[in-house]
DNA sequence: GTCTATAGACGGATAGAC
DNA sequence: GTCTATCCGTCTATAGAC
């Protein structure tokens, strides 16, 4: 069956939330950290908490800077605007889970159109869980943000959803029609993302409910 | 098979809509509504529709008052608090889903366990679509507001999830463990009130819709 | 029932010192 | 890189007139 991804998806984890902004490789020297990167890290992370708890309008540039031990004015050394840094959160929230899940296939390229499908959907519920703060806080902000950073998010989001009805369709076979792909793609997602809200790795078995999660696509389409 | 429970479900949301503060009836006497009332469900047509779209925080008693056709201040003599306002758009989004389902069992006490769960299903996701700014608000906000407003809600939210818990229950028959019953419930109501995000009662078949996510309930558990 | 006026708190953003 | 100081806007809530 499945294996665990779980050092896999950490380790990507690990790689994105280091990256400067576009999810371009850092230069080659100079390993260790510079201030910068270090402080403009910790933003992120306790930005990334306050927008899960509070929302997008209550997480406060003073209260963000308060927990880093910094002052308001500060942040926009790493950040031009409030928006910049909501946006950069959302856009990690996004993309951690969609390298999580297209890594994990691509070391699973002979697996059944089936097999993938719910390699994918394992993938991302063990990345949101993990990079919980940061996916959280895309999902629950994302109806509240300013359309500018909406607009920004867009072409993301529908990249990762593509990825996901390809999969959906190889899954079904040709002669599918795109409601159809449509109507389990949003079932499947609807029903991984509503699990930070509830899902306890400590105390749910992932094994257990994505076994009950896989009616949704039975062995025989 | 299943009828359709669109007009049952509008009557229910009309009722409650017009109800005051708890649920309970409306005096017998002075059929027609009173100032004060018209102007109450105005106020909480319009907060809803503000707090779905904007958030809990950026839902401000000016502009809900500058849209009703009143100023800030005139809120008080309706709502006591910003708080009470918004605790009573959530409350009704739930209140009107969970009522419309049970009034749309009570007509069906003798389908099997399996059609039972499926009504539920879809008169959730039809009240959903048709009171879906009050519905929608709370799903939306629920994570964002505050403490004291969630304690508020908490039983109300509760007592639905167990009506959820006993159609699955029944379903799946009476070995079945709870931690189970858990994921079915989180997924199906998980994907359904996802579905306010993206369906489309225009473009989008509720039949075909329905359908799909009926793969989670086979028929034979 | 609704209005005006205002108190009191907090928010994002900028300029310039260090 | 980070801080201080500040401008200017918006918000909830209240008091009292009508």
């Amino acid at each position: 069956m499945l294996m665990h991804y779980r050092e896999l998806v950490l380790s990507i984890i690990a790689l994105a939330a280091n990256r400067s902004s576009p999810l371009t490789p850092t230069p080659r020297k100079s390993r260790e950290k510079t201030k910068a990167a270090i402080s403009r890290q910790e933003i992120l992370n306790v930005a990334a908490k306050m927008m899960r708890q509070r929302g997008y309008a209550d997480m406060s540039l003073r209260g963000v800077a308060s927990e880093v031990g910094m002052k308001a004015g500060s942040l926009y050394y790493h950040f031009p605007s409030k928006d910049a840094l909501a946006a950069e959160v959302m856009r990690l929230g996004v993309e951690m889970v969609h390298q999580a899940v297209q890594q994990a296939l691509e070391m699973q390229q002979d697996a059944s159109a089936r097999d993938r499908l719910l390699i994918a959907i394992r993938v991302h519920l063990e990345t949101l869980c993990s990079a919980s703060d940061f996916s959280s806080a895309h999902i629950r902000c994302y109806a509240f943000v300013p359309s500018t950073i909406r607009d920004e998010l867009a072409p993301i989001r529908k990249a990762y959803d593509r990825d996901f009805d390809d999969l959906i369709e190889n899954y079904l076979g040709s002669d599918a029609k795109a409601e159809q792909v449509r109507y389990m793609r949003n079932i499947l997602l609807g029903a991984l993302n509503w699990s930070l809200e509830w899902f306890d790795p400590e105390r749910d078995s992932i094994d257990s409910y994505i076994n009950t999660l896989s009616n949704v696509v039975p062995e025989q389409p």
